[in-house]
DNA sequence: GTTATAATTTTGCGCGCGTAAAGTTTTTCG
DNA sequence: CGAAAAACTTTACGCGCGCAAAATTATAAC
């Protein structure tokens, strides 16, 4: 590696004794160019080590290879997985994907299309905060950038989303829970943020009624995203009025099922399977900490795989034009029995 | 809010009545303009919605306003919790913030640095991976880019660092617990990612011997990011082979103690203060979920805000070029007790 | 070996803005 | 009110690369 820097693309040329269109049309596609000239390009490569000016490269582009992703919530883990994966998938497909995180603020939500507006990226994959989203900034978001949402859907908007089939989810361990002991309370927040909460109780209360059976619905206080403390302090309040009339809790998504965890602990209510247990606790998403809570938790687990492969799928198709036949996507959950259900 | 779009600064600047020059000084700084002149391009603003072109502005620059910040893992709310900290801090101060997690892989840390160098940062911030960061491409950086290291330490590098006094955290706790009961052994990995461990360790075995007792340090194999669940195992084990001389053990971090809380539930091992109780666990960080667990994990602190604090102040004072006479800030930690101990 | 075709080179313009120099206007202040 | 200072305008060039058109050369096909 020699030592001599290289200024620009005109002088890495001149070097490594091809024109600079030619190298231009390499870095924009190595394959685009003859065998022979790859190998000059690449020794030189070697020898000197050059990379083109991304801000001049991108200067003249209408589409740069910029994709951003935005997470309403990334010191939640969960996001935090969805966003590794997705990220991944597009570098390997030789973007360069950029992470934000709205904090559970919907104007540092609206901040961050607004910078994305400047960066020109080739799309966008958006888990939007939700209900707290300004639903206006976002269509006129994704009328100018090719976008994709996942995980939280903003109905009618138009806008491909890819998520979970929550009414499945409640299906499925209602299902369970009901084969296997009292058939479950449901346990939300009255203000989720996130809209998945409502099709999760419509669904428990279908799969319910499905059954022959009567549901019921506890709903807490409070707003935002502390959603363990809400689950904690509105837990106990729940417990002590008796506000559960089976002996199984079913928890609209796993946060709120850490926090109800720390209620019964500490109202002495032991979670679990066996007769000598008290209550049953489960919840849905499979939280990347669900699986050491104590009792582990049992949950439906979210497909993270199939959900950012068909939402990067499903941005590359938007990024070079090809309408999407298939609008919305959902997901199945897998069901995750622990020790707590 | 005028539909008609405009292409760039000349006809911004057409359009408020002022010259291209002049706006691109009130884009720089805007109180370097006459305040009658700044009216004039802020009410165009409001009119037209003009913003330069970020490639444009970037090319002709040194100096870009970019900030890297890398973290190692970010799947961790620990660390998504301290890259929001500092994040905000950048924006605060005008400057363009974008976040880096190397997903606990060293290789994916070097393309991180790769990918910041043709962004041109202002700064970076750093929290290493630690014992498998690469080093050398570490030190290349630094010297190439005004960086701040934070977390983990690199030793002997040179580069500005920001952390923990960890041997005051061991102190701290090691203090409280053989002031309340018997004095606490140990847990740790025996290969630990990060560098904190080490000085965590050899803090708890200055503070037991201190108290004219003897340290019992139990090491777990295992290596990686899946701290919880290498905890759970090892810590199964260790009980089963009663490893822990006494009733008290201090993790090396929250993490840890969260996997051994599970193994501790799994061996029906009752966690707590009180008399029944039959061990007492505590860690340290106060990690995000450490609040949720069950019992709520005893743990020391870390001064999140005064470490993310004096990183971004003292990153600012390496980019505009001020020596740091501090090249190496320690902040002590808090105990918080809660149930486990 | 000739021709068709693909790859490369040459040439040259343009992107949107930073920035410097010289000239003009406005503001400040004695 | 006049002069100095400050702010602004005009003019002009450069940054590093994308990209298009035309000319040239290398490869493939027959």
């Amino acid at each position: 590696m020699s030592d001599a820097k290289i200024k620009n693309m005109e002088e890495f040329a001149a070097i490594s004794g091809i024109s600079r269109p030619t190298v231009s049309k390499y870095f924009h596609d190595p394959d685009s160019v003859r065998a022979s000239t790859r190998e000059r390009i690449e020794k030189a490569l070697q020898e000197h080590d050059y990379r083109p000016n991304i801000y001049a490269v991108n200067q003249n582009r209408k589409l740069t290879k910029n994709i951003g992703i935005v997470v309403p919530y990334l010191a939640d883990p969960f996001f935090a997985e969805l966003a590794r994966n997705v990220e991944q998938r597009c570098i390997d497909a030789g973007f360069r994907p950029t992470l934000y995180s709205a904090h559970g603020n919907s104007s540092v939500e609206i901040e961050i299309l607004e910078s994305l507006r400047v960066l020109k990226p080739a799309g966008v994959l958006m888990a939007p905060l939700g209900r707290s989203s300004d639903r206006g900034a976002v269509e006129k978001f994704c009328a100018d950038v090719p976008t994709v949402l996942f995980d939280s859907e903003l109905p009618d908007l138009g806008v491909p989303f890819i998520g979970s089939d929550n009414a499945q989810f409640a299906r499925l361990i209602v299902d369970y829970l009901s084969r296997t002991g009292e058939p479950p309370c449901f346990l939300e927040m009255k203000h989720p943020a996130n809209p998945n909460a409502n099709k999760r109780r419509q669904g428990y209360i279908k799969a319910v009624e499905a059954l022959g059976l009567t549901p019921h619905v506890v709903s807490l206080e409070g707003e935002g995203w502390s959603i363990e403390e809400i689950a904690r302090v509105g837990g106990a309040k729940a417990i002590a009025e008796g506000a559960f009339a089976t002996r199984s809790v079913l928890c609209s998504n796993d946060r709120l099922a850490i926090g109800f965890l720390v209620a019964c602990y500490e109202n002495n209510l032991s979670v679990g399977i066996g007769n000598d247990a008290a209550i049953r606790v489960s919840g849905m998403d499979d939280h990347p900490f669900s699986r050491f809570t104590c009792p582990p938790l049992t949950t439906v687990a979210q497909d993270y795989d199939s959900i950012s492969r068909h939402a990067v799928e499903a941005l590359f198709g938007a990024i070079e034009g090809i309408e999407n036949t298939q609008n919305r996507v959902l997901f199945e959950g897998k069901l995750i029995m622990r020790q707590s259900a």
